[in-house]
DNA sequence: TGTACATCAGTGAACGCGCGTTCACTGATGTAC
DNA sequence: TGTACATCAGTGAACGCGCGTTCACTGATGTAC
């Protein structure tokens, strides 16, 4: 190391770059990206105003990784999905709900504060392969326990992704669209997670043969 | 009308206060309230940039005035919601489902602009009466239809009500959150609205008495 | 009826602020002698 | 081994921009005489 190393470095091995990404990522899980400014992450940081523009070449690019390592931490801090065929329906339905509440929760919000800028969001979500996604993931196990039997052959079962997606979206933004604190969203009750499952069981196991209308 | 009047209101009878309304209303509608600015507004209106400090406190209560005119004439244009026990319970169904996506889907965009102003979306969903919210009488009729006798006594109807709402969310914040163009979200099809009531009808009919786990 | 003046909504240049970004400067370390 | 110099990441004041907001000024109209 030649030349001058930033105070908030100085010792712990991480170079300043992942030493900013990880204090972006904390302001981001804290107070969402909203009104997150440069000097807010320098500040916190702990280090001057400019250097960021030494690692990154704009915002957008350090908000992008801090993003990610956002995400990435989420994920990694939830219970495994169930895997088609695995315990009952019900318990596969209630894990996959408990999944996608907790991953809304902790994530909308944040990325609510760059609804302005579609250009970053496409960016944000472009990377992830698929297959990881988890609604690409839930809508997979739902056609596999289809295959499976344990799911009824004509059963609407992208309607029923549809369904537990929105669920997701709607504990979140229901709040948030009032202007509420997204914080105050409270993690599903055991009684909340049964009526959810009660209300989606039926249309999957289709013991009724209804058609519309 | 003694001291000057503005060209743009010179004739038609309307006040510049109505005038600057109308113009803040349609640009809410057009490109919604994220990066609307007192200068666009004032332009679209042809009027001096100062003007509206005349006529409103400040940006908020002209935004404020000119979102509950946008609401209400979406809300003008929707059709009327079934009443309990009117027509078949899947085509009350199809009905509340249907407004509820259009509603959502010219309210959420232009909504999400303000994510990051709690305060003014407090504000802005405060002053609607209780009773008249579309989630307030979605749930009400769920309830109605029930204690007619449509829908089982023991079915999950304020869980159904949140699939609901939580549909019409995610129909347009799948694609806002993506970076995606909100005015490409397109109306439900017919075959849509069908299978999403496959989904939910079940659950509230109740034919087969399921409990989870 | 005609003229001078008072009124005050409209006008738009200018202000102040916060933001992302730049850049002249600093100073700790490696290197040449 | 000691000293002078070169390097370049870090520093933070300053820049430029867009925004909401202000305010000295304009000019069409009503009123007094």
């Amino acid at each position: 190391m030649s030349p001058r190393t930033a105070a908030a470095v100085r010792d712990g091995g991480r170079s300043l770059r992942e030493h900013l990404v990880a204090a972006a990522g904390r302001l981001i899980a804290e107070r969402g990206t909203a009104g997150l400014t440069v000097r807010a992450i320098a500040r916190a940081a702990g280090v001057a105003d400019g250097v960021l523009y030494n690692h990154f070449a704009d915002k957008d690019e350090l908000l992008a990784e801090a993003w990610h390592a956002h995400v990435r931490a989420i994920e990694d801090g939830l219970p495994p999905l169930p895997r088609p065929g695995e315990g009952t329906l019900a318990d596969g339905l209630r894990a996959q709900i408990g999944h996608g509440l907790a991953l809304h929760r902790a994530v909308v919000p944040a990325m609510s504060g760059l609804l302005g800028r579609p250009e970053l969001l496409a960016r944000l979500n472009a990377p992830r392969e698929s297959g990881v996604d988890w609604r690409d993931r839930l809508r997979d196990w739902l056609r596999a326990e289809r295959d499976l039997g344990r799911v009824v052959p004509d059963a609407p079962v992208d309607a029923v992704a549809s369904l537990i997606v929105g669920i997701c979206h709607e504990s979140v933004l229901s709040m948030l669209l009032r202007g509420g604190d997204p914080s105050a969203v409270e993690p599903p009750s055991g009684e909340r997670l049964d009526d959810l499952v009660r209300a989606i069981l039926p249309g999957l196991t289709g013991t009724a043969n209804q058609t519309p209308s």
